[in-house]
DNA sequence: AAAATCAGCAACCGCAGTGAA
DNA sequence: TTTCACTGCGGTTGCTGATTT
């Protein structure tokens, strides 16, 4: 027996919404809140639509303070980032950027940021290269001779996930990551955290956990912390995967140049995000995209097999993860 | 000028998680 | 403990306007 569907979708309203419509829900909830109850709200709108559909149009387009309209290279650094370390979990991304959705993060990604590396990638390495790559074992191979010849540090920057992904090593700079211990390692298998978790200010006042599930409450987040952080220091990454592409290794200057303070701060706020187990990542959820990019981002050697997984080097390895207990003992 | 193609984005779909009964 | 209604999320679809041929 099948799942009882939502709405009897013989008589609810699809496609566009009318301004009309728009006005009557917005001026419901303005006046009544939703009730905690999506399902029930069209009947008492008077509107002939999913709960769903109110709710979708409530929280993409209605509600207050939405942004709409040109990211900013801000945002662009942010997304960027916070996708290379999570992958597509859109909504804890539009956590990160008051007044955006995670509706519009996931279209303006699709549409022009996936784009903006990808097509920069595919322009300017066909002719460097002299020919067309057949599959992605000749970008392995490739990518394979490339990292032999470049050292450690170079390598850490183009791990992805599923692999252990190094996040303070993607994020921070690297004369952080040659002294400190104030590392940990990104497994989608061992890290976790909750959206509510992400969005703990720096004051370390947790947000309620009810915050993100009512949809009449602005996100709260502080972001300057990350935000700060990114836009320092993701122009760099962002610069190496796009230098790796022309088989040019610079870029790391950006972020070797760039101040400690931040990665210090981002360390914390990265342990607060992991140090939870509400939200899972897994390999499945990010397949898609990776499909697509991992030819861009790819293991370093030393932990491109399986068997060499447990052999990471231990200078990527990180005391603090054990506190954490993210590792296995 | 018309047709074809592309790009952007709003909206939908279905699955998974959660909590109440 | 199980069932089920509801919510939230991520992937996908399809419409529309812009651009190219």
């Amino acid at each position: 027996m099948g799942r009882a569907p939502c709405c009897d979708k013989a008589n609810v309203k699809r496609g566009p919404w009318s301004p009309e419509e728009d006005a009557k829900l917005k001026s419901y909830i303005q006046q009544h809140g939703t009730g905690g109850n999506w399902i029930t709200l069209p009947q008492k709108v008077g509107l002939k639509r999913c709960g769903k559909s109110c709710r979708l149009r409530w929280l993409n387009y209605l509600r207050p303070n939405i942004k709409h309209g040109e990211f900013t290279e801000e945002e662009d650094n942010i997304i960027c980032s916070l996708y290379l370390s999570i992958g597509s979990r859109w909504s804890i991304i539009a956590a990160q950027l008051p007044g955006r959705t995670d509706n519009d993060i996931k279209n303006y990604w699709n549409t022009k940021l996936k784009k903006k590396l990808l097509g920069k990638q595919r322009k300017d390495h066909r002719p460097r290269t002299g020919y067309l790559h057949n599959n992605k074992l000749d970008m392995m191979k490739e990518n394979e001779n490339f990292f032999a010849s470049t050292p450690d540090i170079m390598n850490a920057y183009y791990s992805w996930p599923p692999q252990p992904l190094l996040f303070s090593t993607l994020i921070a700079p690297q004369n952080d990551l040659a002294e400190s211990s104030a590392n940990f390692q990104y497994s989608p298998d061992q890290v976790y955290f909750s959206q509510d978790q992400l969005c703990q200010s720096s004051t370390n006042q947790l947000i309620p956990s009810s915050a993100s599930m009512n949809p009449l409450n602005i996100n709260t987040c502080d972001s300057s912390v990350i935000s700060s952080y990114y836009s320092s220091n993701i122009n760099g990454v962002i610069n190496s995967f796009q230098e790796y592409n022309n088989y040019v290794p610079v870029g790391l200057n950006d972020v070797l140049n760039s101040t400690t303070s931040h990665s210090q701060q981002i360390d914390k706020s990265a342990l607060e995000m992991v140090n939870s187990s509400t939200i899972s990542t897994t390999s499945p959820d990010i397949s898609t995209s990776w499909e697509e990019l991992s030819p861009l981002i790819v293991y370093p050697p030393s932990v491109c097999n399986s068997e060499t997984q447990q052999e990471i080097s231990p200078y990527y390895v990180f005391e603090e993860s054990r506190y954490l207990g993210l590792l296995k003992q």
